[in-house]
DNA sequence: AAAAAGATGCATCATATGATGGAAACAATT
DNA sequence: AATTGTTTCCATCATATGATGCATCTTTTT
């Protein structure tokens, strides 16, 4: 029996779909107390008993956005760790950081969403996702931090956990940062990714050297 | 005459500042829309109407959140940049990140508000404050990385953006990370001080050797 | 074509929420 | 003590919000 989510994935021209993609944009935009059932189904262009008919209520809907994310960037990272396998350190980062970037920077939602969802509270409280967590020590052991799961330690994870966070940031507040800096979004992207090579790349073989 | 907010901090007794006290709590960790003024004048012991006396309107309450962890936050930039001047670059960072950081992890709300009002949106737009943004560029030069206002390139500026983010992440991030990372406290701070100056620190002396 | 199942919108409800008027309590001034 | 000004709370209001019942329309199945 497949979940909402699923029956929603599968045709992405239904009407779960279309809440699904709205709420996702919204619930990024604002967080979850800051977008009412209203705001998503005005922008859907529909009605809210619509809305409660395919999703139930808001808490679920909202869990059903985050697991969806969720999925999403857990299959952008499985991917990358199949490009790099094998690579040198250097290439591994380097592609990491291109391939991680434009995926956020193309759905800023995201971002957005595990940065609300990682740091501020949802107050009837719930609605938490802990599988990227879970994950960080894969990614350490994808990029040469250490050699298994037995291997990593909490300093390898938290090396992990900055370049997470370090493009999070900046893509989910580009707006903000592209004022900053006074440049438009094409050489943003290109000031981003090179910052975060410049920063993470010297540092990353120097650790991995040590190992 | 007197701001409401400079009345506040006159006298950390009054109940202007019991009540901005408590809002910079609550916005840090529910964010604007999950915050009700119903909440701030409970958790002071107070009716509504009191804090509407006070503070006008909720938004006006916000801003002024706003603005008083802005100034705090500008007052320890500078007293960083006055202690770290004529320093090595090393030292410069590594007193940076530890000032800082003690400064972020004393009040988390701090970074929670920089972050979301950095990435989100509150609905009824208004409410922004683009002080820090304006003093990056002054890091920038503090840091080393560029002689003066006019040498001061988007890519400098972005490297103080990669640091302070790496910093708010972290540090309104802990509840998070602490899980993740399986440590407590203590030996979360020192992670994350060890993490960001491993990671900072090649990059920076590199740059700045560079210029 | 009839029947059944699915999807949609209108009307409505209960509660939450921001906000205010005005009385009472308190403090300062004369 | 009386007066004035300040602070606090109670009662109340208008609107926003999440949610649902039910009738209507649409699609699918028989």
């Amino acid at each position: 029996m497949p979940t909402p989510l699923e029956k929603a994935r599968k045709n992405p021209d239904s009407m779960k779909a279309k809440i699904l993609s709205s709420a996702r944009h919204l619930f990024g935009e604002y967080g979850y107390h800051g977008v009412t059932t209203r705001m998503i189904a005005k922008e859907v262009g529909i009605d809210i008993s619509t809305l409660h008919y395919h999703w139930g209520d808001k808490e679920n809907l909202y869990e059903a956005v985050i697991t969806d994310i969720h999925d999403e960037i857990i299959g952008v990272m499985l991917d990358i760790e199949k490009i790099v396998h094998g690579k040198s350190v250097e290439v591994r980062l380097e592609v990491a950081i291109d391939v991680m970037c434009d995926y956020l920077f193309a759905k800023p939602e995201v971002p957005k969403l595990i940065v609300v969802s990682s740091f501020g509270k949802t107050r009837p409280d719930g609605i938490r996702d802990d599988r990227l967590a879970e994950h960080a020590p894969n990614v350490a052991i994808a990029m040469g931090l250490a050699p298994d799961k037995k291997g990593v330690s909490p300093a390898d994870t938290a090396m992990v956990l900055a370049i997470s966070n370090a493009m999070y940031s900046f893509t989910s507040g580009e707006n903000t940062f592209k004022g900053i800096l006074k440049v438009e979004h094409d050489e943003y992207v290109t000031i981003v990714k090179k910052t975060l090579k410049f920063i993470l790349i010297p540092a990353f073989t120097q650790k991995v050297a040590h190992n």
